[in-house]
Formats: C-alpha cells, structure tokens, sequence
DNA sequence: GTCTATAGGCTGATAGAC
DNA sequence: GTCTATCAGCCTATAGAC
C-alpha cells in the first residue's frame, strides 16, 4: 500500500498539474483542492493565499533543477576549456532529463515555468529563483566567446532559455504543420534538434 | 479635433491593451469598457461575449501581418534563389516595422499574440490565422536548404517563430541578467542580434 | 490539522427603457 | 446604438467547531 503523502504534497501536486494547463487567473482553489481530495480551507491553511501557493510551486523543484545545472557545468569546466556546446548541454540536458521521469510532476512544472516566464507578474519569482544560476551559465558563455561583445552572448543565451522552455512545454502547433509527422511531446527528438540550432545560432553572432 | 473612433474600434483597442499586459482571464470586460470609455452592455452588444472579442483581436491584424509577409517572401523569390536569412527577414522584418509605429496598436498585439501563442485555449485560433502563411514560408525554407532533413528544417522554423514572439513581447528578464545594459523595448536591437543567431541555428542543422 | 459554513465581492451576460 | 439595472454564479478568504 503507498504511504500516504501529506496534505500539502497532495496541494502542491494538484496544483503544478493545474496551473501548468492553465493560467493562474483561470485556475480555482476550489479546483485545486477538489483535484488533490482534500477540504477547501486547507489550501489557505497551509499556504496562506493563491498567490503564495504558486510561488511555492515554483519554488520547491527550483533549487534542485539549478544544482543539477551547476554541477554538470562544474563537472565539464574540470575537464578544460568547455565549449559552447557543452555549456548549452549542461543546462538543458538536466530540464529534460527530470522532464522525462516517468512520475509527471517535472513535466508539469516545466509547462508552468513556460508560462510563468512571460508574464511579467512572476517575473521577480522567475528572477529570484533562477538569475543566479543564469548568471553563472553567461558567464561561462563570456569566457567560451571572448571575441564576441558581451551584450550579443547575453542575448543569445536569453534566447536559446526561451526555446529550451517553449520547446518542452509541448507546444503542439508543430503537429498540424508538420501534418502530424512530428509529434510535440517527443522530448528527446526536441532535445536532439535544439542543441545544434543552438550552438549553431551562438556560431553565427558577429565577432568584434 | 481628432474625429470620434466608433465603439467597436474603442473596444478593440482597450481590449488589445489590456489582455497585452494580462492573461484574457485577469482581464474583466469591465476593466475594458471602463478603459475605453464606453457602457458594460455595449461590449456584449457588439462582440457577443468575452471569447469573440479576444479572437476579433487577434483577428484584426492578423491578415494585414501575413500579407506584409508573403508580399515581401515574393518579391525575394522574384529575384532569384531565395537564402535562409532572405526568408527569416521577410518573415519577421515586418513584424518589427509594425511594432515600430508610433502607434501602440501593433505593440500591444505583439504582447498579445506572444501569449496566445502558448495557450491551448488559443491554439485553434491562432492556427486558424497564422497557419496557411507559416507553411509557405515553410515551404521556402524547405527549397533553400534541400539537403537538410524536412522535420529538422521545421522543428527550427518553429524555434525561430518562438524566438521572434517573445524577443519583441518585451520581456525584461535580460535587463536584469545584463545589469541594465540592455533595454528590453529596444526592437532594432533585438532584431540585430536575433537575424544572425537564426542564420547560424539552419546552418547547424545536419545535412542528410 | 481538518471540516463546515459563510461572508463579501466580483464576474459575464442580459432584459428592457430610450 | 446606447444606457441602467440586475441576475445568478462563482470566486477568495476566513471564522469557529471539532
């Protein structure tokens, strides 16, 4: 018989699972509360409001996924010199690797994230959770691109996080325009795409 | 004296502001009326409800985007052998120069579509609008580079398509990663950098 | 920590006078 | 086409019994 995960667990996983279908805005407590199986009050009880509630959905897988991050970078950065390619690995492989276990949560989180990042409301959550370990990842880019100026390895970096996100947020747009031959959910075929467009578009910046 | 915009076109425009800055659901028709300076009925009267005005949103600039598109795709294949950068400027060159306007209009409706463009709820209508255009340009693409796989070639045309939708959305995460050297609504320089890193992206894809 | 009950407010949509 | 008034439903958040 599986252990009985405690109410705030089973808040926090109803909740990831909603708001990754849907926007803050048009997600219920009710809802929330109804699809984890547990008593309307408990969701203020434990997280004080809605709002704290999502930024602690944020908030709880964060710190991990930026470990992994730094400590695949750290990993290569021993071995030499690293290259854009493998800096670009090492911050996208760990997204997809928690995204491919088999329990869902990480895929939910990542489709929150996806919207959560475009919406200047949570743009201090995103910023508070995740500007460190970015600012570590540019500054490794700075040093792999020293002949190219600072302000376009930033963008592009900027750039390649907003594919990464939108890439494994499953969006299925690619479906009807690929007649079906692609299928969005696939990850690792993503993943397989995404790395060389990547290194390919930091390749393509001007040098100074 | 600036002559009097009818109601409908007041409602538009108030409604294109609003669901900019916030999801469709965080905005009530209330706050849209109020904004436009009209009665709470006449909204329902002229766009029967909440849903028909936020796709007659979308749909109002839609066509007059595509066109710009397509006559520009045109006028390159005229001249000779289109090339992968040709194409990615006529497809997203009029998206700035709409942005650019004095006018807010078309930035709005950047935000908007940028949001919309991650929503389920608006997939069918975005695919509806925008779908038909983005497979001539996919076509185009499919001819500049033959030897490259036809899902690859897609899988970054929609990379590129996510990358042009947020870059102009304005989103501010880089000011802060860049200490305040880069300004998000700078456009001209979004679009600078943004050309060369999806040149370079194709030219990373492996060849057959 | 959990449950019930409810307060108090805002929502989208409409009916009907002008 | 416009304006006023209102309905019925849902929302978040909390108070208080257990």
């Amino acid at each position: 018989m599986a252990r009985k995960r405690d109410t705030r667990t089973l808040i926090l996983d109803a909740a990831e699972a909603l708001f990754s279908e849907r926007n803050f805005e048009a997600v219920s407590i009710r809802e929330i509360t109804g699809k984890a199986g547990v008593q309307l009050g408990l969701a203020s009880y434990h997280f004080k409001n809605k709002q704290a509630l999502f930024e602690e959905v944020i908030a709880r897988r964060a710190e991990l996924l930026n470990q992994r991050r730094r400590d695949r970078l750290r990993a290569i950065q021993l071995k030499g010199d690293a290259t854009v390619e493998q800096i670009l690995v090492a911050f996208i492989r760990p997204y997809v690797e928690f995204c491919l276990e088999p329990e869902q949560g990480w895929r939910h989180y990542s489709r929150l994230i996806a919207q959560a990042a475009q919406d200047d409301q949570w743009l201090p959550t995103i910023e508070r959770h995740f500007n460190t370990t970015a600012a570590i990842f540019a500054d490794a880019l700075y040093e792999a691109l020293p002949d190219t100026p600072r302000d376009a390895v930033l963008r592009a970096f900027m750039f390649s996080i907003q594919i990464m996100v939108s890439a494994f947020a499953n969006n299925r747009r690619i479906e009807a325009l690929s007649h079906g031959t692609i299928t969005a959910g696939d990850l690792e075929a993503s993943f397989t795409s995404l790395i060389p467009f990547l290194s390919g578009g930091f390749a393509g910046l001007p040098s100074r």
